[in-house]
DNA sequence: CGCGCATTTCGCCGCCCGCCGAAACCCGGG
DNA sequence: CCCGGGTTTCGGCGGGCGGCGAAATGCGCG
C-alpha cells in the first residue's frame, strides 16, 4: 500500500475515523454526546470509565479529526458532536451492529427501547409510534425512507404548535432506519421540529445520563390527543 | 464500565464495529467491495497489500460481525458487502472523513472524483451532474435530500428506458451527499435504475481494480441526448 | 497575587492485535 | 487416488497504542 497513491488516501481516511470511533473509550463517550449536549472532559471521562487525563487525549484526537467541537467557558471546556454527519455515522453504526449477526434486541436497555433521542429527534417505540400515528392518520405519505406531508397533516402539525411556513416549503421529509426496531421512524427538520415541539411542552423528558426519554403523564394525554398517539 | 450494563451493549457493539472497519488493511478490502463485487480472499488480500494468511483472518471477523457474506464457488469463496446497511455505514464514513479537518478534497484520486459507483447508484461528479441535469429539465423537485419525480420526469425516465410502473409506485426518492463533491447525488431505487441502465446501454464502464467510472463517447452522447447532461 | 480545580502534557509500562511462515485442509481435475 | 492451487489454522514475534501517575498549564476566585 503506496501511502502516495491517491486512490487509497481515501481508504486510509476512513480507517483513521472508524478507528477512532473504534475504541471502547471514546464509543462511550461519543454515545454520551449522541444526543446533541455539550459536556466537559472530567464528565466523559466519568462515562467512559476512565481517568481524566486518557479522556483528554481522546478527546484532543477526536477534535483534531473533526468529529467533535469545543467551546471554552471558564475553566471547562464543552465538547459536542461537531456536525450531523458525524451523527448520522454513529446511527449507521448502530444500525449496523444492531443487525449484525442476528444479535437479540432484547439485550438493549429497555429504557432506551421505549424512548430515546436520535441526534435531534426522536427515536425508539416512541419516534416509531409517532410515525406510525401519523401515518394512520392520513398526516404523512409514507414510501420506503420518505414521509411526504399532506394538508389534513400541515394543519395537524400546525395545531400541535409548529412553524406552518416552514412545513410549506420543505413538505418532504426522510425518515430513519431505526436501530432497536427495525422500522422507521420521523428525522430530518420535521422530526426534530417535533421532538423540540416536545420537550417544550414536557411531554417528554430526558434521562440522565443517557439518551433514554419518557413520556410524562401529560405528555400521553397530550399525545393522543393532537397526534392520535396509542402508546404501548 | 459494567459490561453487564445493558446500557453499555450498544456502545461496545458500535465499538466493535468501527473497530473493524478502522483497520487499515480492513477498510481497504471493504473499499475494493464497495461496488457490490464479489472478490476471493487472494484478490481482497493483494489488494489490501498483506499476505493471504491475514486476509483470511480479517475476512473472517468481518464475516462473523455481519459485515460481509460469502458464497463458495469451486475452490473459490467470494466475499461481497452483506447488507445495503453496511454500504451507507461505509459512506458515512467517507463523508465524515472527507468534510473532516477541511482536508484538500484535490487530495483524491481524480478518477474518482470524476465518477464512480457507490455500492448501486453513481457518484462523483458525474452523479451530481445527472441530478442537476434532471432538476434543470425540471424532471426532479429537489428539496434538500429529497427528490420528487415530477410527470415530465416520469416520461424523461420511461423514454430512457426505466420501468415506469417501478417509478409511479414511488415517485419520490432520496439523495445521498457526495463525499467528493460536497453536493448531493440520486440515490435510492431510482439513482440505482439509472446507473444500471447506463451500464446496460455501455455508457459508463467500470475501470479495474477500483470504483470509478467512465463516460464512453457513446455515453456522453446519449447522456445529453437522454437527460441533457452536459458533462465538464 | 496566590490558591484550587479542571484540563493538558509527559514518560513509561503492559498488552492487544496484526503480520508472517509453515502446516493443515478442501476441492476440482487428471 | 493423488496432485495442485486456493484457503484456513496455528505459533511466535513485534509494534503501536491506551492506560496511569506526576508534573505543568490555564483560569476563576478570594
Amino acid at each position: 500500500m503506496d501511502p502516495s497513491d491517491p486512490s487509497q488516501t481515501c481508504d486510509l481516511d476512513i480507517a483513521r475515523i472508524a478507528a477512532l470511533v473504534g475504541d471502547p473509550a471514546r464509543a462511550a463517550m461519543l454515545r454520551a454526546l449522541g444526543d446533541g449536549r455539550a459536556l466537559p472532559c472530567g464528565e466523559l471521562a466519568a462515562c467512559a470509565g476512565i481517568g481524566a487525563a486518557s479522556a483528554s487525549e481522546h478527546l484532543r484526537q477526536l477534535r483534531e479529526a473533526g468529529l467533535l467541537a469545543v467551546s471554552r467557558s471558564g475553566r471547562h471546556r464543552y465538547h459536542r458532536i461537531a456536525s450531523p454527519e458525524v451523527a448520522a455515522l454513529l446511527e449507521a453504526l448502530a444500525l449496523v451492529a444492531a443487525q449484525g449477526a442476528g444479535r437479540p434486541v432484547s439485550r438493549v436497555d429497555p429504557a432506551l427501547r421505549a424512548g430515546r433521542t436520535c441526534y435531534d429527534h426522536l427515536a425508539g417505540r416512541l419516534g416509531v409510534a409517532i410515525l406510525d400515528a401519523l401515518a394512520e392518520r392520513a398526516a404523512l405519505w409514507v414510501a420506503e425512507d420518505i414521509a411526504h406531508l399532506t394538508p389534513s397533516g400541515l394543519s395537524l402539525l400546525a395545531d400541535f404548535g409548529l412553524d406552518t411556513r416552514a412545513l410549506e416549503r420543505h413538505p418532504v421529509s426522510r425518515t430513519c432506519t431505526d436501530w432497536s426496531e427495525r422500522r422507521y421512524h420521523l428525522s430530518g427538520p420535521l422530526g426534530a421540529a417535533i421532538c423540540r415541539r416536545c420537550f417544550e411542552l414536557d411531554w417528554v423528558q430526558r434521562h440522565l445520563d443517557s439518551r433514554a426519554v419518557s413520556v410524562t403523564p401529560e405528555g400521553a394525554r397530550g399525545l393522543r390527543a393532537a397526534l392520535g398517539l396509542r402508546l404501548p
